[in-house]
DNA sequence: TGTTTCAGTTTGGTATGACAAAAACGCAGA
DNA sequence: TCTGCGTTTTTGTCATACCAAACTGAAACA
């Protein structure tokens, strides 16, 4: 064990060994998919009790680092976006019940769509406008189904988020549909809105098909802002 | 006690506090700034032993909801955008060492800076357009001093982040600067490099000045793919 | 009256031991 | 080779104990 052990008056053994394990998850002496040793190993091969050893690997599993199913081995988790998403989720459900919290995220979305949908006008190919075509064709067939409405309204934007070649991206998109969700499902859902928000996409995808990037940006921005004052009027942020 | 206690086999006890403290943080039961309860309190009122109660304050810290110095007692955080960028740091730390993982942090980044330099350039006001002209003053007079002039660089793209009013952007520079800076200042630092980003600057500022997006975001682009080459070049990821 | 000091009390950090129940393992049998 | 089943590990939890640091309040002091 060549890391070094400081053990000050002022320091956790548990936080040394937390970042004992983050630094041997990240050089891979602690490889991928692999269980971490068992408690007992630990806390012999380390000179700490099990106390210790189980708050580190609770701590571990709580950033995202590990997975800890009960009574199953922790692994060490494959490293992805949705892991980094995750971890923030806790956070964030906090974040969107202070004021204007919702109200920021919402705004960072419409930013981040609009940069967005001015790729796809730039960038998409055949076939991400293919699955555009797709998404709008769902999105009419559910125009009397709202709930089945919202699920291909989410697919739509999806596409938006898969046009640059990024992994982080879908993970974003999911990311937002998760938090954003809650403060969006309880709106009423009447028919009317169906329309007007599968109206609001042809729009966005014709100006995405004549490579306009301004149209495309303003048909989505008109779509987003209207979405966002529908969300307010529900809940009326002060 | 009206949360309702979970005790099912394949659940951990430790889990269940730590939603039943989520919740109660999230509806003020634990208002914010306050301590945690002793643990024997916490141990007596939920019936568990003090390990359990221990672990379960462990993952509240490490999922950033409650700050837990050592020996003191835990303090539920006050909510903010830093609480959720600190919690992903670890994982995304991770993330970084995975190919191509730079990458695609630093190409969201340019996206996210593209879109924020064409806002900049449409709805920018004066006191941000004379606090970037003062952070490019600041990059001239540093252009002899490597160290200096990170800062200063640092300090001009800052702006960008708060010319739209939304708290949570900051924060995100924040967060990249911090993620992304171990793999930049690694980098060859010769004066050279100062005079093309100043340059760089400059013509961003310019733009912003004129009120053209477009070019903004040329200019924005050319820099940042510049410097992403820089990065580049250095490491050599495959 | 405001401040400092100090002893007693609380409280977090850690170690140890114990036990039930689930998971992992190994071995015998089909 | 695959399947069951009993044995061994290993996790989840509890109880207890001790130390040292933080806290508290009262006494001493300026």
């Amino acid at each position: 064990m060549t890391d070094e052990w400081i053990r000050d008056v002022r320091t956790r053994a548990a936080d040394n060994l937390v970042s004992i394990f983050e630094r041997q998850i990240i050089d891979g002496t602690l490889a991928v998919g692999k269980p971490l040793p068992p408690e007992r190993e630990i806390m012999q091969s380390f000179g700490v009790s099990r106390t210790v050893v189980r708050e580190a690997v609770r701590a571990l599993a709580a950033k995202g680092l590990v997975e800890a199913r009960p009574r199953y081995r922790p692994v060490v988790r494959t490293p992805g976006y949705d892991a980094a998403i995750e971890a923030v989720g806790s956070v964030v459900n906090r974040l969107l019940t202070v004021p204007g919290g919702v109200r920021n995220l919402f705004e960072l979305r419409i930013m981040m769509e609009a940069a967005l949908v001015r790729d796809a006008a730039l960038h998409a190919g055949k076939d991400h406008v293919a699955r555009m075509k797709q998404a709008l064709a769902d999105n009419e067939a559910a125009l009397g189904d709202s709930e089945r409405f919202f699920e291909t309204d989410v697919a739509f934007h999806r596409v938006l988020y898969e046009v640059p070649d990024n992994p982080v991206l879908p993970q974003i998109h999911k990311a937002y549909t998760d938090w954003l969700s809650s403060h969006w499902t309880r709106m009423p859902r009447d028919p009317e809105r169906n329309h007007v928000n599968y109206r609001a996409h042809g729009r966005i995808f014709e100006s995405i098909l004549f490579r306009d990037p301004d149209a495309a940006e303003r048909a989505l921005r008109d779509h987003l802002d209207d979405a966002w004052d529908q969300v307010r009027l529900t809940f009326e942020e002060p």
